[in-house]
RNA sequence: GGAGAGAUGGUCGAGUUGGUUUAAGGCACCGGUCUUGAAAACCGGCGUAGGGGCGACCCUACCCUGGGUUCGAAUCCCAGUCUCUCCGCCA
C-alpha cells in the first residue's frame, strides 16, 4: 500500500517510480477524493462536536424541570444531517481505498526500468558443467534412479504433482536439513506456521485482492467475502506473524525462517519445456524473513542474498545472481534479486531463490509498526523475504549437474551426513 | 459438534437499570523532588488514528468486529469472530 500523503506531496516522483514498471497512474482523481474526504470529515466532526455539546445540556435541563423538547428537535436535525454526510464520507473513503490497494510498490532508486529483458546478471558462481558424454535430463535420471514417481504423482494428485520416492525423498529432505542447520547457525528463529491462512494474510502480503486467482482458495462462504486459502509461499504466513503489532525498536531486526510446501495454481503457465519438477502445483521451500527498521533494510537484503548464495555455493552448483528490472519485481516489492540455477537439459537458468525488500509496502497493509525509541513515535517497519531455498528445483539441478557417464549421481558433500552415501547408483534388480 | 461464561487503554480492573464517568482506580513505565547512591514517599506525565489552526492549543473517532434502536450507547437489540470451562470426537 502506498501512502496517500506521499502521493499528494511527491506526485511526480511516485509517477516516475511506477513508470519504471510500466505502470501508468493518474492521481488527480484520488487527490481530489482525498480533498473531499478532508472536507467531509471536517463537516461531520463539527456536527458531532455540536451534538456532544447539546447532548450534555439535556440531562442538566431535565434535572431543573426545564422543557427540552426544542433541544431534542434540534438534535434530531443534527443527527440526520450527520448521517447523510457519513454515508457520503464512507463512499469516498472506500473509493480511495480501492484505488490505493491495487497500486504496486514503487521500485527502489537503483532498480532498472523495464521488463524481464532488462534483468541484469550480477555475478556467476561455479563452472558450467561440461560433459564428455551425452547428459540426460532430470526426468530421465529421476525415473531410472527411482528418485521421483511422476506417473503416480499425477494419478493421485492430478497434473502438476509428483512423488518423491526412496532415496529421492531422502535427498529432498537432506536439502531441507542442510538449510535449516545453516539458518540456525546464523541465529534465525525457526517457525512452522499453518499452511491454511485467512484472507487478511493474503491482503497484507499483497496477493489480495488483485492476485486471488493464483492461490488455492479453500473456503468461500456466501455473503461473507471471506476466504481461507492454502499458502503459495511461507512469506505470506511470516509477514502476518507480527500483523497489527507495534514492536520495540530494540528487538529489531526480527529474523525468521520457515519450512512449508508452497501451493500454486500456476494457471496457464505450463510450458512444454517445463516438464519434470520445474513448475508444479506444490514444491518445498524454506523461506527467510526479516522485519527491520527502514534505515537497515538495504543491509538486510544484502544479508539475505548473501545467505542464499552461500547455501548454493555449499552445494557446489553452477548458478548466477540476477537483479530484476522494475517490471519483473512482484507487485509488493521495491527491489528483488533472483538466484537462478543452471539446468543443463534446458540450457537455461531457473529461479531457486528470490530475495526482496518490500520496504513499508506490506507493513502499511498489515499495520506493522515499531516504536522509535528516540521520538516515542510509531513508524512502519520494513519487511524482507528470501527463499533459502526452494528445494524442488535444486534436486533436478543436482541430478543433472552432478550426473556421471554411468548414470549415477555424485551427492554434494554437505548432504552426505543425512544421506549416508556419496553416490546414487542404478539399483540392480 | 453441544452447553455455559467472557472480550474495556502496556497490564490488572471498575463502570453494563442509556444522559452530572470527560472510561475510575491499582500496577508497570518515563520525568522531577528528596537521597552519598538506591528504595520508599510525594508531584507530574503516560494509548492509537484522523482533522482544524502560523502557534500555545482545539476538535472527532476508537471499550472484540460489523450492523441496528435512540435526540444521546462501553451500557439495549441482531449477526459474526475469538478466548476460557465442561461434554463429545480425535491424531
Amino acid at each position: 500500500m502506498l501512502d496517500i500523503n506521499r502521493i499528494r506531496e511527491n506526485t511526480d516522483e511516485v509517477i516516475r517510480g511506477l513508470a519504471k514498471r510500466n505502470f501508468t497512474a493518474d492521481f488527480s482523481h484520488v487527490i481530489m477524493l482525498d480533498d473531499k474526504r478532508k472536507a467531509l470529515t471536517f463537516e461531520s466532526e463539527n456536527l458531532k462536536a455540536q451534538k456532544n455539546k447539546v447532548s450534555a445540556d439535556i440531562p442538566m435541563k431535565k434535572k431543573n424541570q426545564e422543557d427540552v423538547s426544542e433541544l431534542l428537535a434540534e438534535m434530531k436535525v443534527i443527527a440526520d444531517k450527520t448521517k447523510e454526510i457519513e454515508i457520503e464520507l464512507n463512499n469516498v473513503k472506500k473509493e480511495i481505498q480501492e484505488f490505493l490497494e491495487v497500486l504496486p510498490n514503487i521500485p527502489a532508486d537503483d532498480v532498472q526500468q523495464g521488463g524481464p529483458e532488462e534483468n541484469k546478471v550480477v555475478s556467476v558462481y561455479g563452472k558450467k558443467p561440461e560433459f564428455s558424454f551425452v547428459p540426460k535430463d532430470h526426468v530421465t535420471l529421476c525415473e531410472t534412479l527411482n528418485l521421483i514417481d511422476y506417473k503416480r504423482g499425477v494419478k493421485i494428485g492430478g497434473n502438476g504433482f509428483w512423488v518423491y520416492t526412496g532415496i529421492g525423498a531422502i535427498v529432498e529432505w537432506a536439502l531441507l536439513n542442510y538449510f535449516v542447520e545453516e539458518h540456525l547457525k546464523d541465529g534465525y528463529e525457526f517457525l512452522l506456521p499453518p499452511h491454511i491462512l485467512t484472507y487478511e494474510c493474503g491482503y497484507t502480503a499483497g496477493q489480495f485482492p488483485k492476485f486471488q486467482d493464483d492461490v488455492f482458495k479453500l473456503k468461500e462462504e456466501e455473503n461473507k467475502g471471506y476466504t481461507q486459502f492454502i499458502l503459495p509461499t511461507a512469506e505470506t504466513a511470516l509477514v502476518n506473524y507480527h500483523r497489527d503489532e507495534i514492536l520495540k525498536e530494540e528487538e529489531l531486526p526480527k529474523k525468521y525462517f520457515a519450512y512449508t510446501p508452497c501451493y500454486r495454481k500456476e494457471a496457464g503457465s505450463y510450458r512444454a519445456e517445463e516438464r519434470g519438477m520445474i513448475r508444479g502445483h506444490q514444491f518445498n521451500k524454506i523461506e527467510m524473513f526479516q522485519y527491520t527498521t527502514p534505515e537497515n533494510s538495504d543491509a538486510a537484503l544484502d544479508e539475505l542474498v548473501d545467505k542464499a548464495v552461500r547455501l548454493m555455493d555449499g552445494l557446489g552448483l553452477h548458478f548466477r545472481l540476477s537483479k530484476l528490472a522494475a517490471g519483473d519485481c512482484s507487485h509488493s516489492m521495491a527491489k528483488t534479486l533472483d538466484i537462478e540455477v543452471w539446468i543443463p537439459s534446458m540450457g537455461i537458468y531457473k529461479e531457486v531463490s528470490s530475495a526482496s525488500n518490500a520496504k513499508d509496502y506490506q507493513a502499511r497493509r498489515g499495520n506493522i509498526r515499531f516504536k522509535r525509541e528516540q521520538s516515542g513515535k510509531n513508524e512502519y517497519l520494513h519487511t524482507l523475504n528470501a527463499s533459502g531455498l526452494a528445494t524442488s528445483r535444486i534436486l533436478p539441478a543436482i541430478v543433472e549437474q552432478f550426473q556421471n557417464e554411468d548414470g549415477s549421481i555424485t551427492i554434494p558433500e554437505v548432504l552426505r551426513k543425512w544421506i549416508g552415501k556419496d553416490m546414487i547408483k542404478i539399483e540392480k534388480k
